[in-house]
DNA sequence: ATGGTAGAGGATCTA
């Protein structure tokens, strides 16, 4: 079982590249974030022709998240239960015996700011919200772009994204590993020891070109699946397209 | 520190 999370930065603009990706990568689930759709504008008429089934969660112009499966999602949770949150940033399913948390982590603009503060309070209350989903599903899959470096080997210079820097500071990798704390595994570094491979490089400066990156879209395996996670991996060649998004997907595959 | 680019929407805001 093939499971992705990828940012598509507007899936309008970037249906082709998903149709295209879908085709080739063949994932059984793939975990959308930004779609930027209204769910009314949601493209699941292609998407089924594609032989994909989506659930969604949309709103104008920012966030929105989906969850695309070959077999049918089942009971659907949108939002952080009993947080109260404008912004469309979590879906969660279950897809055959796997639960799935798809996360759009709020970016946090940079440290101090309100946005920051958001993003600290939010991902208390993910932490707050997986306890009971583990408990409720040991087969648990949370991914998606979590808007957080987890180390030096996931940014391509630790000097400029340091403890102090928005995606890296001590406040929000501190969060991350609360949550891994719970038997939550990073999938891409339970089969990779090594730095440089990023999931994310800015528009500017040629920063793809430059392999000016930070690996901050992730798949998290339970404890229950750790053994299960037999590769783990970041699929770059949609970067290279014409018009891309500015993430790449990252995946996992679960035997059995 | 600033600004560089992209998307949405139609001026800025978000990333």
């Amino acid at each position: 079982m093939k499971i992705a999370s990828w940012n598509v930065n507007s899936l309008n603009v970037r249906l082709p590249h998903l149709q295209q990706w879908l085709a080739d990568f063949a994932p059984d689930v793939a975990a959308l974030q930004e779609t930027k759709l209204e769910d009314a504008r949601f493209p699941d008429d292609a998407l089924a022709a594609a032989g994909y089934r989506s659930v969604f969660a949309g709103q104008k112009t920012y966030n929105g998240v989906a969850i695309l499966s070959r077999e049918s999602a089942r009971d659907v949770q949108i939002g952080i239960p009993g947080f109260d949150d404008g912004q469309q940033r979590v879906i969660a399913a279950t897809v055959g015996d796997v639960r799935i948390v798809n996360l759009y982590v709020v970016n946090g603009q940079d440290v101090g700011t309100d946005k920051y503060a958001y993003k600290l309070r939010w991902l208390e209350a993910v932490h707050g919200w997986l306890i009971k989903e583990l408990l409720a599903h040991p087969r648990l899959v949370v991914l998606g772009d979590f808007n957080i470096a987890p180390d030096d080997r996931d940014v391509h210079d630790p000097a400029v994204w340091n403890d102090e820097h928005i995606l890296t500071s001590t406040a929000e990798r501190t969060a991350l590993q609360k949550l891994c704390t719970l038997g939550l595994h990073d999938a891409y570094r339970l089969h990779h020891d090594g730095a440089g491979e990023f999931s994310w490089w800015d528009y500017r400066q040629a920063a793809f070109r430059r392999n000016l990156g930070l690996r901050i879209d992730l798949t998290l395996v339970s404890d229950a699946l750790r053994p299960h996670c037999v590769a783990a991996g970041i699929d770059r060649e949609p970067r290279t397209w014409d018009r891309p998004s500015d993430h790449a997907p990252a995946w996992v595959e679960l035997a059995g």
